[in-house]
DNA sequence: ATCCATGCAAAGACTTTGCATAGTA
DNA sequence: TACTATGCAAAGTCTTTGCATGGAT
């Protein structure tokens, strides 16, 4: 078993946590269900906001006591965006090498993966002495509508 | 005056700072000596530090008000290495296009341009509509020595 | 039955801010 | 002189943690 698209990401957790003896409680798997149910980047108490949603007792302190453990699985990852709070992006499950375009003016953010930018950083980072581990690419831009208009309808969404 | 190199770090931001009607005090010209004067990355404690070394009068406050400024004007920038703390990296001022590896083990942290790696991103960007404003790129990888030998000497520094 | 997980509220770490005073332009 | 900058300490914001209880395996 090594395609890692066999199972479904919230699968995977189940089984990363099995792998280390920690338990499936309720709060968890609400807290999975909602942070592999959306393709959205979110914070921390946005994820609360949601899980809690569903089910009144998930708490605050459990979710950021699991944040640690979706990551660690590598299948959520810790973003900075420059903002002020930190987001998780649950897209690393799926698309492992993915990278974001934010828009300066609206901050819509595209992911995108290219194969010839991998390759090339692999290059790079071979020549330098390294072999590579993972990337993490954010390009920061002015979209389309921006450039046409000079602004963008989503400003300040 | 496009040559963004002509003058050094500091006085592009005295020019920042006149630019803005801001003051020059000796709380900030001590600061900017202290953040121009080296290339490692540095965490706000650690500006506040080497700042209050230099002048006893440079306060955390003064520090924190004027690191916004110095992320502001281009010169210095804001690195989320996935510690808990933020970093500054003032190599920016000279080279605005650099990118980070950095070694998983050993914390080791090179930096490198690549002009290859610059268009295939412009490129890249332009197909989906964006025109760059800003790359960010971090490599995390293992260093040669831990390919070696199994880990790194500078490990827990 | 064992041992991990949870909620709550207190504690922490890092930043920001109000206010009276000092200092630049 | 006018107006910004500073230090200090209090206040914020986001996260972490201790403790007694609950719950998965």
């Amino acid at each position: 078993m090594v395609d890692a698209g066999a199972k479904c990401p919230k699968q995977r957790f189940m089984d990363f946590l099995a792998g280390k003896h920690l338990r499936l409680t309720s709060q968890r798997r609400t807290i999975i269900d909602t942070a592999f149910g959306t393709r959205r980047h979110f914070t921390a108490e946005q994820l609360l906001a949601w899980a809690h949603r569903r089910d009144k007792s998930v708490s605050r302190a459990t979710v950021y006591r699991t944040l640690p453990l979706l990551t660690e699985s590598g299948l959520v990852r810790e973003m900075d965006f420059g903002k002020d709070y930190k987001f998780y992006d649950p897209n690393y499950a799926e698309h492992p090498h993915h990278n974001h375009i934010i828009c300066q003016d609206c901050d819509k953010i595209v992911e995108f993966e290219s194969e010839q930018l991998k390759q090339l950083e692999n290059q790079i980072s071979q020549r330098l002495g390294f072999s590579v581990q993972a990337h993490r690419l954010q390009i920061t831009a002015h979209c389309e509508e921006f450039k046409q208009r000079g602004s963008c309808k989503k400003k300040g969404e």
